[in-house]
DNA sequence: CCGGGCGACGAACGTTCGTTTGAACGCGGA
DNA sequence: TCCGCGTTCAAACGAACGTTCGTCGCCCGG
């Protein structure tokens, strides 16, 4: 039918005529977050964008191509703007930002994504998704590249001077978990439970709820 | 080739005849838990078990059967410890259990099972993996099937009565982040990031790390 | 001794999957 | 105008999948 998002997504590598290729990204990233992987065949992806079958495999070489490219632009993004944000806060602190803005921005940017009012709702989703089911190279590729993780990580633990360093590993990981779980199932879940009193629409609300439950984690 | 763990699996249900259905039961748990649902095919099952290719189908009417019957079991083992460790706590404290024994309750049944020295490593791992990649049907489960939970968010509420119940759900889904991150894929990357300084096999001091990291959040 | 039923078995079924093929199309440059 | 290249298209390929079928062996009640 008509165009997805052909503009602004891919600006300086293919032609103009890249739409198509710009179509099944769009199509895939969506259908796999929603459905999962394994659960999109490569025939529901080129019919939601609207494409030939063969797209997918003629633009990214193959469907495990095609998941990765999207996690790899993705993750990388999402990394950027986590450096960036620990980037401001350690210009405003003379280098040693205070915890609570080392785990803000940690928490904000996947948390910005997920806000309704951004197109981008997906992206995260797609991004927790692929983290569990992808592939055995997206394994390896988070397994073994975890350069992002290490500016957190000695951050906090120039936040936390009398926090042993292995201590400091492992809440990181606890805090990972928090964001790694705010998955629509789970939303769903708690505002089950909870007899619709939470609010997942609320990013800055609960990235504030994050914040003082991660922060006061730490300084235990 | 051998049986597998035929004995004290299932005890009142079958027959003693019932081993070929206790070896599909074991293989496919453990396969499904390394490898994830979608991956792992009857075949693969029957072929690890040592069993014909249609015992699947004959023993438990599909593969979607079988995993949710494999799913059922474990969670409601897993539910069945934690209602035991809150009501115990509940019986010490004269019915007001404080938080951190609360914790401990939600915490230690899923650290306990995944203790190396356990045969039940791989019980935890297939339920966190069936948790995001199963079927409809256990979706459904997930979301409707929040009893076992709401005892835990009252608990919680008398623990910390100055807290609204809103910010008690969302800490208990916090908590519950905590505890699905728990995989081994996380734990090699953990170990990875950290120079080798975590030790998951020591899951008597990882649960303590939860219980302060958990306790010190619920108490911001 | 016999017969019925339960379970295991090999084999095949039909479907769906990712991928490949070769021809057709559109367009810019000689 | 015609050629060449990048892209799209319909169609098909081969493999792998979950499931079903008909048969056989075995144990047990008669």
């Amino acid at each position: 039918m008509s165009d997805f998002e052909t503009g602004a997504l891919e600006p300086a590598e293919g032609q103009d005529q890249a739409a198509t290729k710009a179509a099944v990204f769009a199509a895939a990233e969506r259908l796999f977050a929603l459905r999962g992987f394994q659960n999109v065949s490569v025939r529901d992806i080129t019919a939601e964008a609207g494409v030939n079958l063969a797209s997918v495999n003629y633009h990214f070489g193959s469907k495990d191509a095609l998941l990765f490219e999207i996690f790899r632009r993705r993750t990388s993004e999402l990394n950027r703007e986590r450096a960036r944000m620990l980037h401001e806060a350690s210009d405003r602190h003379a280098g040693a930002p205070p915890l609570r803005e080392i785990l803000e921005a940690l928490f904000a940017p996947p948390l910005r994504w997920a806000d309704p009012a951004n197109d981008r709702r997906v992206s995260v989703q797609f991004i927790i998704r692929a983290r569990s089911e992808g592939t055995e190279e997206i394994r390896e590729v988070l397994q073994n590249d975890v350069s992002h993780l290490e500016r957190f990580a000695e951050a906090l633990k120039k936040a936390c001077p009398s926090l042993p360093p292995e201590s400091v590993y492992w809440r990181l990981h606890f805090c990972l978990g928090m964001v790694h779980n705010n998955r629509f199932v789970e939303f769903d879940r708690l505002h089950h439970l909870s007899g619709g009193q939470t609010r997942e629409g609320d990013v800055a609300a609960l990235l504030g709820r994050m914040l003082d439950f991660a922060e006061a984690g730490f300084l235990a």
